[in-house]
DNA sequence: TTCTTTTTTTATAATCTTTATAATTAGTTT
DNA sequence: AAACTAATTATAAAGATTATAAAAAAAGAA
């Protein structure tokens, strides 16, 4: 079992959150895979382990890490929401021909934040962004 | 009429799209309003003008602003897409309370796309980001 | 352990947003 | 006006998410 795996476990007991069988399945999967699955993926993928799963589940329990903090939602245009693991800050870049998302580092945009307080007379808690574009593998195939 | 309201028409025109009244009402009430409605928003504001309008048709001619380019669809967590008319270059922050969506003025995130760009070999197009906080009405609320 | 209580899961139905389809209407072009 | 194209309407369908009630599992108390 990985670190991060374990460390998620103990965030979720101290915040007085049971660990059952789905729920864990549900973490390793967000951590493991290292991608940014729909709910009806994460369904999918576990159907093998837990056949009489259902998709409720995984939506219930989603909201829980998300309330915890562990997880995070993401929303573009498209159908379904995609899910985030939290792990260090990060921010997204992704593909306009394929969909596919990759994490890329970058400093907070702390200065957006407080001009933004400034101009607008908010209480700023967070902010979002994401980058939009071809991914190596598109641009490689319209040659 | 609007001079803004002028140019948009003149743009769709230009791009060979029909003006009908229901596209023009849908784009005078987007350009007026000065909010961020829904699709649904959109539908009911212009019931009592067009009685019979079909949702279908909010929703077809919003893609159709979209794809000339006058109107950007922005998608949050909760329920239903927003539609914002494209003016000058902004961004938006949105209150974690009461769902209010004010814009604010910010130099265009240059550096954080050329980065973005370097680090993960994407070809970059645009990208996106909004502030997320309690706006003033509601932090008074709380008082 | 056994009983009781609370939480979680399951199965299913319902809701809501958005898109697709086919028929009708309106607008353009000749 | 006739023919053609595009837009709108009405309706159904699809897809994602949430709500509900019953069953199962876990936790706590006696």
């Amino acid at each position: 079992m990985s670190s991060e795996l374990n460390e998620a476990v103990d965030k979720l007991k101290s915040s007085g959150v049971r660990i059952t069988p789905q729920r864990h399945a549900i973490l390793e999967y967000l951590i493991e895979s290292m991608s940014h699955p729909t709910a009806d993926e994460i369904y999918k993928a576990l159907e093998g382990k837990f056949p009489n799963m259902s998709v409720a589940t995984v939506y219930n329990n989603l909201r829980v890490f998300k309330e915890v903090g562990l997880v995070n939602e993401m929303t573009y245009g498209d159908s379904s929401s995609r899910f985030d693991y939290v792990t260090t800050d990060h921010y997204h870049i992704i593909c306009e021909k394929c969909g596919d998302i990759k994490d890329f580092h970058y400093p907070g945009l702390d200065e957006v934040e407080s001009v933004a307080e400034y101009v607008t007379g908010f209480k700023v808690g967070k902010h979002r962004m994401e980058v939009y574009g071809i991914c190596p593998k598109c641009q490689d195939a319209s040659d």
